[in-house]
DNA sequence: CACGTTCTTGACGTTGACGTCAACGTAAAG
DNA sequence: CTTTACGTTGACGTCAACGTCAAGAACGTG
């Protein structure tokens, strides 16, 4: 897969003025869909909660590197098993306002909350590595003593 | 709640002959339920999985230790996000059989294949953790730079 | 200019993980 | 013996996270 064959159309740079290579390139929906090995209607998905906002060059949607920062984020809070929703207040938190005082403090809060969680399904995930390592050790025990 | 006042039935041992206090203690549905912080109809669910199988007394569930660790287990997986029909593979996994050689192969390979995956998810976490420390600092500065 | 490819917007279907409600059994308490 | 609390089996509802058509629009190519 990937090879670039014949299909290496809409690689040309944006709206702007210069024309660099991969900083302000833009992608299709097919370009991120299979390069996060998801499908265009899970990209189309995320779009409608919300997840990602891609530009609009008439009625077709076109992917800058910001999306395709964000659906990382997302595809990563989703391998962790957290819901969409949830997700979406996250990173949106990452570029949220925080200009005044009060904003910021609210966005730490966040963060400990946030951090809570992520800290006992660390511990969640310690404890099920620990005990499958101890599971093994009794099985490879039972494999010599069969000899 | 857990207040021992006048609903104090249905805590005799069960069909042995010992009746110490705590091994052979049997439970009610409501009893794991709230000690697990689940309703009664997520542990009928997972018993129609067949991730527990309480005995049954007449048409009643009692359930023992077994069934409690069991459900612990599944909750524990059910935090990590993994589907109930995987968590049931895995932790089948646990009490398989495993007597002759080929089935102790089989084991380990599963086992294998586990840990590859929480390992992918401890990646997943720590990263995501690093993420939100350098986003705290950053926002920390802000605020010490607004004083 | 017809054609195939890629994209678009609906809209309904599906699967997992339960919630919820109805109707009924049963055992201790008054 | 009725009440009350807890338990049981269906069966349908719901919500999230997509899958799966259907039916066009837009665009480069022979």
């Amino acid at each position: 897969m990937a090879t670039p064959t014949t299909t290496r159309t809409g690689a040309r740079s944006a709206g702007g003025d210069a024309g660099s290579d991969d900083a302000a390139r833009t992608w299709s929906i097919a370009e991120v869909a299979d390069e996060f090995g998801v499908t265009h209607r899970t990209v189309r998905h995320y779009e409608d909660l919300g997840l990602i906002s891609p530009e609009r060059r008439g009625t077709t949607r076109v992917y800058h590197r910001r999306d395709r920062t964000r659906l990382g984020l997302v595809l990563r809070g989703r391998r962790l098993g957290f819901p969409l929703e949830e997700i979406r207040t996250i990173i949106d938190l990452y570029d949220a306002p925080r200009g005044r005082r009060s904003q910021l403090e609210y966005v730490l809060g966040q963060i400990d909350e946030r951090r809570a969680d992520l800290e006992q399904r660390r511990r969640d995930l310690e404890a099920a590595l620990a005990e499958l390592d101890g599971f093994e050790r009794r099985c490879r025990d039972d494999l010599s003593r069969m000899a």
